[in-house]
DNA sequence: AATATATTTAACTAATTAGTTAAATATATT
DNA sequence: AATATATTTAACTAATTAGTTAAATATATT
């Protein structure tokens, strides 16, 4: 649970999300939607990997990620019923 | 939104904000749940704070926290909106 | 086989975090 | 007024984060 607040807390990492709920793009599509270096938005990815919250498949040469709404959805779920019907 | 994510990443300030949802407290009581120093859980308290999901009062000698569900709850819900009906 | 393209890994830096202990501040009690 | 209690602030340390550029790796194309 940690982790997956951890990633949804900058900015860039709930933009990729964003983007992945769209459609699925490969890195280097995601990267053009931002300022930032290629190895800098590697990191993100790997940091919303890490939080299970995106995959990845390996497709020639390319990497295509996918957003995992299922462990969004759970992780929210179960920090919210902590609090009554909040 | 960054701020609200960032300060439910930590598993005190998560334990934090299930106290005061049971009841308000003042520093003392919170500190007593933990094994931490208590400048520790100040510091923890005061991300907490800073994230406005909880608010403090003065009394007397004490200051007496309460969580703030209204903030929760809007984050929550401005982030789910992102995605479809998620 | 050589070269081009897509992506990640490595090495680095500056800023932030999560904790510590010791000192400071504010109120309450004797 | 002196002392005790509650809390925060200050100064410090070790670990983590968010970015950079340069190098490495893997696949595709000529």
């Amino acid at each position: 649970m940690s982790r997956v607040f951890r990633a949804l807390s900058d900015p860039t990492r709930r933009q990729i999300l964003k983007l992945l709920n769209e459609k699925d793009m490969n890195a280097g599509e995601i990267a053009a939607h931002f300022n930032m270096s290629r190895p800098a938005i590697t990191k993100h990815r790997d940091i919303l990997r890490n939080a299970e919250l995106v995959s990845s498949e390996k497709k020639g040469q390319y990497v295509i990620y996918s957003i995992n709404l299922t462990v969004l959805q759970e992780t929210l779920n179960n920090f919210i019923s902590f609090f009554g019907k909040e």
